[in-house]
RNA sequence: GGCGCAUUGGUGUAGUUGGUUAACACGCUGCCCUCUCAAGGCAGAGAUCACGGGUUCGAGUCCCGUAUGCGCUACCA
């Protein structure tokens, strides 16, 4: 065992003891029962869609206790930090709605990046030093990479533990030799002996788990020729979550192998375990078989994604709460936005992730988002997503505006638009700067009305138009122009005896559709001419009746 | 290889002290409505509850085994 002056030298002289630490960060002054939890993200490039899943539950975990959220960016792997990923990351909390109850400057339990805790993680692993719960490997990472090729070859465990562990027994005097000739080292995790070969523990979603006890003699802090040395996750989760006070770790399940070293941590360094929650990972179905949703194959991984097509965040999010508890795929969206989660009710299956299911929740969404809000949240998107959309928009304001609430009165209810992103082909069409317009009457789109007749039906259209305000009364007008040009003036007529008339009503209304939005589908008529206004109607309609010059061959 | 977690119609799930025809949503098919597309209404197809044993009067539900999938087995998280 190394000498306390010796293990002294090896930090900082000025380094805060454990009982100073544990001063600055009390537990909070909240009610029993509050739940304190915390969503931590590695920067190392987009944020995932689980990660909004995850940090989602773990808010309405907060939330319905009067706890605490809080987001802790996890940056001990300072290769792997990707520029630019922290900008992403607010964005996507913004977006989602699941951005920190506290930072740096509202807190006292910070600071919220790992990066910046540097002397807290030394404390403690200078305190397991001092109480040989740990000790220096001078192990490069070649001999590392070695004894696992030889490992494998003689099919025993892989790891840092026995007669591998070829540092935990080192003299004092080779500790420091090896010191003196410069060698970087790591510090490593004494995992205690004599402990039980299984251990048990319970989890808050999956109830009680039984796992192989670890004999792997982890290391706690990275290499000393590091510019910053920085802990691993194991040491840096047993410490941050218990000064920060965590009381519930919400996580992937992939982290369950990892529960017996974490307990054996908070164990040697005299700290509660905190109770676990393990969440299944969301899947995708690839072929065959499903697997993990994956960042470099899946563009619905990548909360951007969501983002820049302009998915409503509530959608999203009501999708997301309902694949970790069916319970809430069943609510209203304000019920589902408002009710408290329970993790015993959480799933363990990883779900499936199924864009096309999102579409319909988020067209359900969009169709019940009242006329001002719908219109807010569009500007928003069509501003950072849709420059050329966000430009048009504002200027057309007023008819923005018609656009959304005609669709919403009552007995209409449209469902076109499942993102944003989709205005402009279910929209478009009001648009003066979007419109695909239609003036030449042998545009194949009039097929199979001939352009003798598109310019006839325009005409008669155009001359005895009414705007009026009642739909029959609007439409009465294409039945009488059918009916003046020899089509029924039903649908069922037609049906019953198609060869007594020259078409059907609805080649004469996809003829004046075609006109008036340039569109082979389109909502109904009526609405789409309440909308554009009358002046525009004829307008529109006249195009296809002006000269020759207008018919290009 | 070792260890852990999972496995209910195409998809997501409900079914949590074992007890009648396994429920809901999405998707799919057909019909109705209808000026097109949607929406809406109605109807329908689709699950031997992964497989094999066992316990029991009785198992999706409990036990054992197998298979498959996912994960961990890093100075990544």
């Amino acid at each position: 065992m190394l000498a306390a002056e010796f293990i002294n030298t090896l930090f900082d002289a000025e380094l805060p003891e454990p009982s100073d630490w544990e001063s600055s960060y009390p537990p909070r002054d909240l009610l029993p029962g509050a739940i304190v939890t915390r969503f931590a993200p590695s920067p190392t490039g987009f944020l995932h869609t689980g990660g909004v899943y995850t940090a989602n539950l773990g808010k309405n975990l907060a939330v319905h206790s009067a706890g605490s959220y809080f987001i802790r960016i996890e940056d001990t792997d300072q290769a792997r930090v990707v520029p630019g990923s922290r900008e992403q990351f607010a964005r996507a909390f913004k977006y989602f709605d699941i951005e920190s109850d506290e930072n740096d400057s509202n807190s006292k339990w910070g600071p919220y990046e790992q990066s910046k805790r540097e002397r807290i993680y030394h404390t403690y692993a200078r305190e397991l030093l001092r109480r040989d719960h740990a000790y220096l490997c001078f192990c490069t990472r070649e001999e590392l990479a070695r004894m696992t090729e030889e490992q494998n070859a003689a099919k025993v465990q892989t790891g840092y533990y026995g007669s591998w562990a070829r540092c935990r027994n080192l003299s004092p005097a080779e500790v420091m030799s090896r010191l003196e000739r410069d060698q970087p080292y790591t510090i490593r995790f004494r995992s205690p002996e004599g402990q039980p070969e299984r251990v048990e523990f319970v989890d808050l979603i999956r109830g009680r788990i039984e796992h192989q006890n670890n004999t792997n003699d982890v290391v706690l802090l990275k290499s000393s020729d590091q510019l910053l040395r920085l802990p691993t996750y194991h040491f840096a989760h047993v410490v941050d979550d218990t000064l920060m006070r965590v009381t519930v770790v919400l996580r992937g399940e992939e982290w369950i192998s990892s529960v017996p070293v974490h307990l054996q941590l908070f164990n040697a360094l005299g700290f509660k375990p905190i109770p676990y929650a393990h969440i299944a990972p969301l899947m995708k179905f690839d072929g065959a078989s499903r697997r993990k949703l994956s960042k470099r194959k899946d563009n619905e991984a990548d909360v951007a994604f969501y983002i820049e097509s302009g998915y409503p965040a509530g959608a999203v999010l009501h999708y997301l709460r309902g694949l970790a508890n069916s319970r809430f795929a069943e609510m209203t969206f304000e019920e589902s936005a408002s009710s408290a989660l329970s993790l015993s009710e959480c799933g363990v299956a990883g779900p499936i992730f199924d864009l096309v299911k999102l579409e319909s929740i988020s067209r359900e969404f969009i169709a019940q988002l009242p006329t001002e809000a719908a219109l807010e949240s569009l500007l928003t998107w069509a501003r950072d997503y849709d420059p050329e959309l966000g430009a048009i928009l504002p200027r057309n304001l007023p008819l923005a505006r018609r656009i959304f609430a005609n669709e919403r009165q009552p007995g209409v209810q449209r469902k076109d638009l499942a993102k944003w992103g989709e205005f402009r082909t279910a929209y478009g069409l009001y648009f003066q700067e979007l419109f695909p317009p239609a003036s030449d009457p042998s545009d194949p789109r009039f097929a199979p009305v001939d352009p003798d007749m598109v310019v006839k039906l325009a005409k008669g259209f155009a001359d005895s138009y009414r705007h009026e305000e009642d739909k029959e009364a609007w439409f009465e007008q294409i039945r009488s122009l059918a009916a003046a040009h020899g089509f029924a003036p039903t649908a069922g007529q037609y049906k019953k005896n198609p060869e007594s008339f020259a078409g059907s009503i609805s080649h004469v209304s996809n003829a004046i559709r075609i006109a008036l939005t340039g569109l082979k589908q389109s909502p109904e008529l009526f609405l789409v001419a309440q909308n554009l206004g009358e002046d525009e109607v004829l307008r529109r309609v006249r195009a296809l009746t002006r000269s020759d010059a207008s018919r290009s061959v």
